[in-house]
DNA sequence: ACCGATATGTTATGACATTACATGTGAATT
DNA sequence: AATTCACATGTAATGTCATAACATATCGGT
C-alpha cells in the first residue's frame, strides 16, 4: 500500500511515506519534524519533495488548511476533473470525491466566461458523519 | 458605493473601505500598510476587523491567495449557496459567481455522506478573458 | 572522464496569523 | 454620577507557513 514508487528520490519517498502513513493532512513542518531522525534539517527539503509529489498527483494540497495529504485514489488512473475535498474539523479526516456534475459545471461556467482554468480547488469544511452528536 | 455602513466600528470601516477601493484581493499586511497613516500599528488590528467583516459577509477570504476581497454583490440580499471565486493569476482580478448547480450538487453530495457543511470554498485559478494571448 | 541536469544541504529571510495581556469606550442599570 | 458589563482597541511577542540565494552532491548519457 505505502510501498515506495519507482523513480521517487530518497527525500520524495520519505515525504510520501510519511503522508501515506499519516492518512490525514500534515503540515510541511510536521513532516519535517517526523523526518528529522532521517536527516531532514530544513523546511526546503520538505517543500521540494512536496512540489514533486504534487506535480505527479501523488499528494494534494489542502488550501484551507495549509496542509498536504496523500491521494486516496490509486495512481494508475489519471485524475480527470476537479476533486472535492471533504474535511472534518473534528477528527481531521479528509475524503476525496470526484463529482462529474460539479466538475462539468465549473468548467462550463469557466468556458462561458472565457476563463482558462489552470487549477481548481473545492473544499468543504464541517463535521463528518462519525463526529456528529 | 463605498460609503461606510452603519454599525461598523472605526477600524472595521477603515478596513472595509480599503478593500472596497482596492477592488482586488489584498493581504492583511498590505491593508495594514495602507492604514498606518490612520494609526494602525499591528496586524491584529486588521485581523480583528477582517473577522467581523467576514462574519457579516461584507468581505470574502480567498484561501488560495491568503488574501481578502470586498464582496462584489450588494449586501441587501443574503448569500445563498456557495460562491465560486474565479481568480486571474495575471491581472489579479477576481470574479464571484453564484452557481446554483454547483451549490446544489455540493450540498447533495454532503448530505449523501451525512456530512454537515460549515463552510465551503470553491476557487478557480487561471487566466481571464482579457489576459489571454 | 566529462558534462549537464537534477536533487540535496544550509542559512537566512519573508509572509501570514494568533496568543496574551492591558486599556479604552459606551450603553444599560442602579 | 458611579457601577458594571460587553465589546472594541492597543501593543508586544511569538507562532506558523513558505521561499530566496547559494553551495555541493549525485547520476545518466556521451
Amino acid at each position: 500500500m505505502t510501498a515506495s514508487l519507482p523513480d521517487l528520490t530518497k527525500n520524495q519517498s520519505l515525504v510520501f511515506e510519511t503522508l501515506s502513513q499519516a492518512g490525514a493532512p500534515l503540515s510541511a513542518y510536521t513532516i519535517l519534524d517526523q523526518l528529522r531522525e532521517h536527516g531532514f534539517r530544513a523546511p526546503l527539503q520538505v517543500y521540494r519533495a512536496l512540489d514533486k509529489l504534487l506535480e505527479r498527483g501523488l499528494i494534494h494540497r489542502l488550501e484551507s488548511l495549509n496542509a498536504f495529504v496523500a491521494c486516496q485514489h490509486n495512481h494508475s488512473h489519471n485524475h480527470l476533473g476537479t476533486t472535492v475535498f471533504v474535511i472534518c474539523g473534528t477528527c481531521g479526516d479528509v475524503n476525496e470525491l470526484n463529482d462529474q456534475v460539479v466538475s462539468d459545471q465549473l468548467m462550463r461556467r469557466a468556458v462561458e466566461e472565457n476563463f482558462r482554468v489552470e487549477s481548481a480547488m473545492v473544499e468543504l469544511r464541517g463535521c463528518c458523519s462519525g463526529c456528529q452528536d
